[in-house]
DNA sequence: TCCGATTATATTCGATCTGACAATAAGGGG
DNA sequence: CCCCTTATTGTCAGATCGAATATAATCGGA
């Protein structure tokens, strides 16, 4: 961009001072048995990340080069989530700037390559209550009454009564239904309300079984970013085949969506919504692991064209 | 983010090359007379932009700092776009590397406080393919079969094959339907086809008022993105409203969207999705500018939440 | 003052979509 | 051969959506 502005109103020295470091940061998601995964790296909670290095040819290639390099994982389906200035960082090198841009990456577990120092955990462990599949999980029961706590600590009333329902929305209480997108506000308001380890000096935070598993930084919360990124896609986009193997039962699809959604699907609904947007074709073959009647394999359509040209596909994610 | 990889791979001098310029760059959109209008500056069709710089707190504030100072005009809500690298940067000063924070941003046009060096433009001038509020436009007729002849000058059959399909569902060829969101994809079409100025060295492309007016740099591009998002924004969250002035009657709210979405809705059928969801209340007062019976005035209801927490509102734009 | 032109507002109807449930088919194991 | 398990197909009522129609209120001119 032009900025001519810039170069009037400030000498070259001053500019060089805008300079500021970006990195590049992945969230990457896959989904075994039913569980859906986060990619980490380090013994510690850590995201994948690097900085973007003038080797690099885009920001897109620089980012599969670090994961790729820190975890041996080769990057199929990539996508942009946020960019986002890291704040606190004033001091290790006084007046230094530094950009974070994050991605969403959906893979295969069985890609990897080399062992790496990195591993697989289920996303559920850092968000424990985002999982309805068993019905509301019950962390939901001690975290509510400590959610209304906080909202009733306010000082004035429009406070409190704003606070309540932003709880109330996001968490669906007072029979509100659950919106399994609303994960990033989620997050947002237990950081609030200083209910997860990250927000405060961990002085009355509830046990990681309730409030998750912590990550470094902010790294949880680009995570929740993710996931509600990726609940949303999945019901207008078929991004879901990056994560199936070539061939699958519908169930299998259907098992993989819930995992993500974190809720259950009508089955015969959702083979209905699948088969009539012909996002699938029979292989022909069958699958007999099932226990019961063999189930018939399918393959994605390649035909159907990828993210930038689709639109209008929907999975069904019951509302109520 | 930590990165105690680069640390130890690279030395202090490495880590410094780095660095990159951070520049921000606002899509900032108001609606006038049914007409959605974009803010300029210079005379050339730029949009505003500056560099992040060490006085600002953040991104955003940064952004609202130099549109405010580029154009007088202070903005409301601000939602982030897109984060892309520059490429062919390289050569002014060697090895430079240059990142671009987009956003977009909603406004009214009567909020100038100063005249500054900026102005609006309808951004269907830029985009004149995306107006079909009164029937498909002319400039469709002129654009398709040179999009036919580009598909079918591919070399292999696949790829014909991909380009046809690609225009046909970004366009609504062969009886598909227009679909408003695609704004972007069309963009990228008619760039891929060479057909619009930013794109060839201005060999063959059609006049300004069928390829519309081109911008400095990838501004046209950014813009393309900003009005996609706004235009899939509209349907589910209330940000319409942005661009009201306190108090309207629905039918100019009928008409803003209608500017945004580039298409027309059926007004009994905008009225009751605006009424059932409750997302505006009457202040009581009427109308008489309209010519016929005099309409109710209405406000929006600030008890609905903002961006954060609402969601599921949806407005009713025609799929058919 | 009446009439029609204009626009706002309210109501109805049919097609489609969606969620919930039920029924049937095909394998394995006792 | 019966029973258990899972896959697959079918049905049905309610909600939603697009389109069209009917009624109300104001203005301007005959």
């Amino acid at each position: 961009m032009d900025h001519q502005a810039k170069g009037t109103r400030q000498g070259r020295a001053a500019l060089k001072a805008d300079e500021a470091k970006v990195d590049l940061i992945a969230v990457v998601v896959a989904v075994n048995d039913s569980e859906p995964c986060l990619l980490t790296i380090g013994n510690a909670d850590t995201l994948p990340s690097g900085p973007y290095a003038l080797e690099h040819r885009s920001l897109q290639s620089g980012l599969r080069g670090w994961v790729e390099q820190q975890t041996g994982h080769p990057l199929g389906y990539i996508e942009q989530l946020y960019t986002f200035a890291d704040r606190d960082r004033i001091g290790a090198e006084r007046q230094e700037r530094a950009i974070s841009i994050s991605y969403l990456a959906l893979t295969r577990k069985e890609q990897a390559t080399g062992s790496a120092n990195c591993g697989w955990r289920s996303w559920y462990e850092y968000f424990p209550w985002e999982d309805h599949r068993s019905g509301t999980p019950v962390v939901l029961d001690i975290l509510r009454p400590r959610l209304i706590e906080w909202a009733e600590g306010a000082s004035d009333a429009t406070t409190r009564r704003e606070r309540r329902q932003r709880a109330a929305i996001a968490f669906g209480f007072d029979d509100r239904n659950w919106n399994e997108e609303l994960t990033l506000q989620r997050y947002e308001l237990l950081y609030e309300s200083a209910l997860i380890e990250e927000a405060g000096g961990g002085r009355d935070v509830a046990p990681a079984a309730v409030s998750g598993k912590a990550m470094i930084a902010d790294h949880r919360r680009i995570l929740a970013t993710g996931i509600a990124r990726l609940r949303s896609k999945i019901k207008y986009r078929p991004v879901v085949f990056e994560l199936m193997r070539p061939s699958f039962t519908l169930l299998q699809l259907q098992r993989t969506v819930e995992a993500l959604a974190g809720r259950l699907i009508n089955k015969p609904n959702f083979r209905r919504l699948v088969e009539q947007q012909e996002l699938v074709e029979e292989t022909g073959e069958t699958s007999l692991e099932t226990g019961g009647r063999p189930a018939k394999l399918y393959r994605f359509r390649h035909a159907v064209l990828d993210d930038r040209a689709v639109a209008g596909t929907k999975l069904p994610l019951a509302r109520a």
